[in-house]
DNA sequence: TTCAACCCTGCCGCCAGCGGCAAGGTCAAG
DNA sequence: CTTGACCTTGCCGCTGGCGGCAGGGTTGAA
């Protein structure tokens, strides 16, 4: 096949990789996670249909915005784009709170650490270093 | 000894660790990473001036603000006193810019999160929900 | 037919920042 | 003299997110 599969509505997975600008083995690790699922052809291959590019883009900033894979998976409702599909359950909202409030401490702590380094850069060259924000 | 030596001008792993609110064992990997240094007593243990308590605070700071071990290592001229009280190096300058750099990133693709997930959530609940900022 | 480019599973390795444990030595207090 | 609080070195383990390799199978193209 080599790289033909564009029009056909499904990938596998080496595409995959790289129209998400990851590898193979990253995205079986996510399929082991639980954060992707995939068809198996009649040969073995995974096949993924379009959605899955979103999807694991989606998976990809969450992960850049320093989640861990388990924290990704409470995302996993949202991560097909349709956001009102959110978690329904009980569980699901306390979960989701949980973790808004874990992010929330995340993004405190980190501000605070990203302020000292500031000042102490400011401090270090008497302000004359405008930090590139 | 038992907890006397706070007026001898010397401090054993143990009286600096807790300091320093750090672990002794962290402080052995300090030194093996070449952060910090030690005289050695007659008896083998370590001994450590009262500057490094100042100088172990500040590697906390720098670790606390998202730099690694090997990142640190760069700040050593500096590390002593104020972290404004050396000149730093270019080299030192450069890796702070892009660990800030880093920082930002990380801090705005976090909030971008919270925000999708708190959106998520409003919609979910029909706004019935108010989480804890 | 044979090659190259894919794909599969499974397993070990790596980095960071330590934690924890074993197997000892040291020293002051009781 | 014993206890136990402290110290030493050394080494294995853990978490996370993969990388990489071995040892296979499946295609399409030349």
């Amino acid at each position: 096949m080599i790289g033909v599969a564009r029009e056909v509505g499904w990938v596998r997975i080496g595409e995959l990789a790289t129209a998400t600008g990851t590898t193979a083995r990253a995205l079986r690790h996510y399929e082991q996670a639980g954060l992707i699922s995939s068809e198996r052809a009649s040969n073995g291959y995974r096949v993924y249909d379009e959605q899955a590019v979103v999807r694991v883009r989606n998976i990809r900033h969450l992960l850049a915005a320093g989640l861990t894979l388990d924290d990704v998976r409470v995302f996993l409702p949202c991560l097909d784009g349709d956001v009102a599909a959110a978690p329904p359950s009980d569980q699901g909202l306390r979960v989701a709170l949980e973790r808004l409030a874990v992010l929330n401490q995340r993004i405190a702590a980190q501000t605070e650490a990203r302020d000292r380094l500031e000042a102490a850069l400011r401090r270090a060259t008497g302000g004359r270093i405008r930090p590139a924000v």
